[in-house]
DNA sequence: CGTTTTTGACCAGCGC
DNA sequence: GCGCTGGTCAAAAACG
């Protein structure tokens, strides 16, 4: 293996957004978290406080939050383009995973950092690096559609013109012995492939829902084949299936928590179920900058003005889905 | 029989 | 230019 493996570099898929999200974050910096009327907030999870929606339910877009909400929490501003362009970029590539998955030590697990610390994440780097991959792709898409002749194969020609604007992506972690978890929706796999440097393939999907768009994709983390990591990438524009409503609900863990990629693991040992956001803070850690935190449920729920979450806007999420 | 999964092929971008 | 990689397509197979 070589080095970089060791190191945990090569995480990137899932995670290369997270960067970017890191990046919405520093755009972010100046609002609030999104002022859910009376008895919603943020994206917290159902089951634990019924002052909290379900991380479900944002993913839903049912409520008045909908993914904008979850997406602003994630420190992903739906109606910014600038987030979204920084956000779902893969202008990163590498992530050290690895740390946080396995290796990683096991420091700082139930320290609380502090807003001013996750401030100085704020410095963008790659937020405006012009359309990476996933432009291309789009074109890939829409192109073509000329040489109806041979180039049927993968070209779906798809209409063009429109510039399919960049979607805005998040990953979370969940600990689970299925690599396909429920979540409401229903989705089609379109493909799967080798993950380079894991053992475990990763799997594509794509909300069945006609003129949904929202896809995602799956995957072990060969750190921790206990660990799925799921990204998301688009906003459904539709409710839930009915048929799959109630089910769900309540899959999701009912804690949130801010959390040192390095301590997930054993973080997540210590509850039955848990929500942890990472912080995206690879090359952040080289610079000194305080690694993220773990937040208790109630800690989170203490923290004023969500000034931490808004500070951090994680971008990812740790589950522990207890079948 | 309609829907979903599987799977090999294809394409574009990137690094060398 | 070449090889690698991530993402997607689509025909065939599997499934309910």
């Amino acid at each position: 293996m070589s080095d970089h493996e060791l190191k945990g570099l090569y995480y990137h898929d899932p995670f290369q957004d997270d960067h970017d999200h890191l990046n919405g974050a520093a755009c972010m910096q100046n609002q609030k978290f999104p002022p859910i009327s009376g008895s919603s907030s943020a994206f917290n999870l159902q089951g634990f406080d019924p002052s909290y929606m379900s991380f479900t339910e944002c993913l839903q877009g049912e409520t008045p939050m909908d993914y904008n909400s979850l997406a602003t929490a994630f420190g992903l501003s739906p109606s910014s383009s600038e987030v979204f362009s920084s956000v779902d970029q893969g202008s990163q590539k590498q992530f050290d995973l690895g740390d946080h998955l396995g290796g990683g030590s096991n420091h700082d697990q139930n320290q609380v950092t502090t807003p001013n610390s996750s401030v100085s994440y704020s410095s963008t780097e790659a937020g405006a690096e012009e359309d990476s991959e996933k432009s291309k792709k789009d074109e890939q898409q829409k192109g073509l559609e000329d040489g109806g002749e041979d180039s049927k194969k993968v070209s779906k020609a798809k209409k063009k013109g429109e510039k399919k604007q960049k979607e805005p992506r998040f990953a979370f972690m969940t600990k689970s012995e299925v690599d396909h978890l429920e979540d409401g929706y229903r989705w089609r796999k379109y493909g799967q492939k080798a993950v380079k440097n894991s053992p475990y393939p990763r799997s594509y999907y794509r909300c069945t829902t006609q003129k949904c768009t929202v896809k995602k994709r799956v995957e072990r983390s060969f750190q921790d084949p206990s660990i799925v990591i799921t990204t998301y990438e688009g906003q459904h524009n539709h409710p839930l299936p009915a048929t799959l409503r109630g089910t769900t609900a309540g899959m999701f863990p009912s804690s949130v928590m801010l959390t040192p990629t390095s301590s997930m693991a054993g973080g997540c040992s210590s509850f039955p179920q848990e929500l942890l956001f990472q912080m995206p803070h690879h090359h952040m850690t080289n610079q000194g900058v305080t690694a993220p935190s773990v937040y208790s449920h109630q800690q989170y729920n203490q923290l004023p003005d969500y000034g931490l979450l808004q500070d951090m806007v994680p971008s990812s999420m740790f589950l522990k889905h207890e079948p």
